[in-house]
DNA sequence: TGAAATGTTGGGGCG
DNA sequence: ACGCCCCAACATTTC
């Protein structure tokens, strides 16, 4: 890499994979500085993932290649590091004679210290340091009650999100590839390999950024079947930004309603965890800190390895282990199954889905999890507890998707239910009832 | 974005 | 014809 003497703006990739409709780095291209894209594989967020082919990591890898060959091709580069962003903040501004920063907005609690601390390395410097909203269509300030305080029940909060978004052209594109002329040009940057990081290549295929025709038009007809290909699949690319909410979010108002509530959750979510970071830690309800989990280890590890001998949540747990991705309806069975029939703190569920979702995002998982234990903002009522024979008969008639994930239901091979249902009906509504008064 | 228990209603069988 | 019972089918309440 060329040491230079000339000015330049940085713009940061961080969830936001793509140069297409990217808030963040439409405004660093319009800026009064040539732009020099950088992006960095955290050291601090890496160290942690426990799986050497863990394919979030692959996937970012691959897309950040993509990215860099892109911008290759429109006369810049893509400069690629590994390590703490505060040291490779540290290293940049010392190497390069930056005026000013450019980057996304990201609402987890780890992120939003990350950003607080590079832009105060920027600030002793001298150095502007902008972000922008662009990983939802509403964030914190945006959707807020009369008094000002924010929404933590889902409807009202989605009557208001949608009357806003016809106040103005929220979902309009920003067209920041139209100003790629004005990326520095450097050239030849490295980009560390996956095994210099720890990592391997994994064998898992990635959902395609094109949903099939049909999906999004069809999706309320056809969401809760497991069996069929009725929803989008998109979590992976929101959760990076390989594609645009905004642009999503146009496909939505114009096709479909129910899957505009889909990425209304996803705002809701978002708006949460930065309005509420404790949820990452415990209940968004406080009374719910006193329930007795039973917390069996024998039993989550039946859950984890999907062989509780109720056919529909093993069948879930077994497509989540085998391809990082879990029917939404299902989800919902398996949480369910979890923090109710089995009596599981939500957190070791949630944990578990973190560390296996290929789409994982903190805010939407953290909020489903709290939303199944009963325990958070909007949250199922505690006694609402799924019945798993009866989701199946709803959602999987024919057996068409449990054939397909426990081949060996219906032979002596597959174990008996790990728990009755009606007893455990009964054990969790008197545990939540107990602990909740 | 539940399920089970309980309550109500109305048609049909039957004495 | 009538009252009584049974029991779906649906509605309401409760967890």
């Amino acid at each position: 890499m060329t040491q230079t003497t000339s000015s330049i703006s940085i713009f940061w990739f961080r969830r936001d994979l793509r140069l297409e409709d990217n808030a963040g780095l439409y405004h660093a291209l319009k800026g009064p500085n040539p732009v020099l894209p950088i992006f960095i594989f955290d050291e601090e967020i890496l160290s942690k993932l426990e799986d050497p082919e863990d394919a979030r990591v692959h996937f970012i890898h691959q897309e950040i290649q993509r990215l860099q060959q892109e911008l290759g091709a429109a006369g810049g580069d893509l400069l690629v590091r590994y390590g703490k962003p505060e040291a490779v903040w540290t290293e940049l501004l010392k190497t390069y004679d930056v005026q000013a920063v450019y980057t996304n907005r990201d609402y987890e609690p780890y992120a939003k210290q990350r950003d607080a601390r590079v832009a105060a390395l920027c600030s002793e410097k001298g150095i502007s340091f902008f972000d922008f909203k662009d990983h939802v269509i509403f964030d914190r300030a945006e959707v807020l009650k009369g008094d000002e305080t924010p929404y933590v029940v889902f409807t009202p909060y989605s009557k208001v999100w949608k009357a806003r978004l016809k106040e103005d052209n929220f979902l309009q594109s920003y067209p920041s590839r139209k100003y790629l002329h004005n990326l520095a040009p450097f050239k030849g940057s490295e980009i560390p390999d996956l095994k210099s990081m720890g990592f391997r290549e994994s064998a898992t295929t990635f959902p395609a950024r094109e949903v099939p025709q049909g999906i999004i038009k069809n999706y309320a007809e056809n969401r809760d079947f497991p069996s069929r290909k009725g929803t989008s699949r998109l979590g992976l690319h929101f959760r990076f930004g390989t594609i645009s909410i905004r642009e999503k979010a146009r496909k939505a108002q114009r096709l479909n309603e129910t899957f505009l509530n889909e990425l209304i959750w996803r705002d809701f979510y978002s708006m949460i965890l930065d309005h509420f970071p404790k949820v990452v830690d415990g209940p968004f309800r406080e009374k719910y800190r006193e329930i007795e989990w039973r917390n069996d280890e024998i039993e989550f590890e039946k859950w984890c390895q999907g062989k509780t001998g109720y056919p529909i949540v093993d069948a879930g747990m077994r497509e989540l282990n085998a391809t990082g991705f879990m029917h939404n309806r299902v989800r919902m069975i398996t949480a369910s199954f979890l923090t109710k029939h089995l009596l599981i703190n939500w957190q070791w569920g949630e944990a578990y889905f973190a560390q296996k979702l290929l789409d994982f995002d903190l805010a939407s998982n953290n909020g489903g999890w709290q939303w199944a234990a009963g325990t958070g903002t909007d949250a199922a009522p505690y006694f609402r507890i799924f019945n798993p024979a009866s989701q199946q008969a709803k959602f999987d008639k024919d057996g068409t998707y449990i054939r397909k994930w426990v081949p060996e239901f219906g032979t002596a091979e597959y174990p008996k239910p790990i728990v009755d249902h009606a007893f455990a009906r009964e054990r969790c509504l008197n545990t939540y009832k107990f602990a909740l008064g």
